[in-house]
DNA sequence: TTAAGTGCAAACAATTTGCATGGCA
DNA sequence: TGCCATGCAAATTGTTTGCACTTAA
């Protein structure tokens, strides 16, 4: 359970550093929960404010490739982040009013078996994101 | 199962008008199965070189409001089209080659019940991509 | 006839990259 | 000390928009 000692070892074990932004966006991460990266970027540099944008773009490539982070996509312009440990549950994004529901993962586990027994491809549902309609947007359909 | 006739219905009852640039596009779509903008564009140029991409973009969105195209989001920097016909499966995308396997969408039925169960929201299984890896690329994990 | 659709070019927004400097290991 | 990481600015890429002209209904 000591992530912060983790988070130096797994970086270092693929040749990457363990730096202050980086750490930020780790804590900005757990603080939002999913964020843009511009989200995170604003969060950031509440905290140092010299960090530039493309350095928060970079340090999500570097989680993302050693693990910590997941990605998620949103909609065509934004894509989401969020902390693979805090990623036990699938999302469900409304296509209506943008509220996000959380299921746990554990509900998906039965598709993803079958699709494997399927198709051969292993799924990660840990980070799946679903498009639906929430109870209230389901009683005005999108085009109306 | 006339397509040709429910398509200049469909749009008419929205107060959109069918086109010729429209039905290349559908056409398109029908040859290509899900494709980028791009994609799209690059085979409708084949058979109209005139028809531009602003078009293409504008003509997805067309048909995507009255329902005949459903959008998808492959990664970050890429929409995804596809005709809703065509659409009775859920796509399962290899991180590791961009191979795709499709699996009825059938099988996500369950997991859709139970979202709605647990959380009221309606979610489309019917457009569903998924993210994975294929037989091939389990053997070399991510970042090897 | 007339409102919707198109082509073109310019505007935007999200993300990436080149390069010189700074800092972890 | 060497190599990775950062800041900055410029370059790309994907998508949208304003406007005058064309066309389906």
């Amino acid at each position: 359970m000591q992530r912060a000692r983790g988070f130096g070892e797994v970086l270092r074990a693929r040749g990457l550093r363990r730096t202050a932004q980086r750490e930020l966006v780790l804590a900005a991460l757990a603080d939002l929960g999913h964020a843009t990266p511009e989200d995170i970027a604003g969060r950031v540099q509440r905290q140092a404010p010299d960090v530039n944008l493309s350095t928060v773009y970079r340090a999500l490539d570097a989680l993302v490739e050693v693990g910590l982070v997941a990605r998620g996509h949103l909609d065509r312009a934004a894509a989401s982040y969020h902390l693979v440990e805090h990623a036990d549950h699938l999302h469900v994004l409304c296509e209506g009013c943008a509220a996000m529901a959380e299921v746990s993962s554990a509900e998906a586990s039965a598709l993803a078996a079958r699709i494997e027994e399927l198709s051969g491809f292993a799924v990660d549902v840990r980070h799946l994101l679903l498009r639906g309609r929430c109870p209230a947007c389901r009683e005005s359909p999108p085009g109306s």
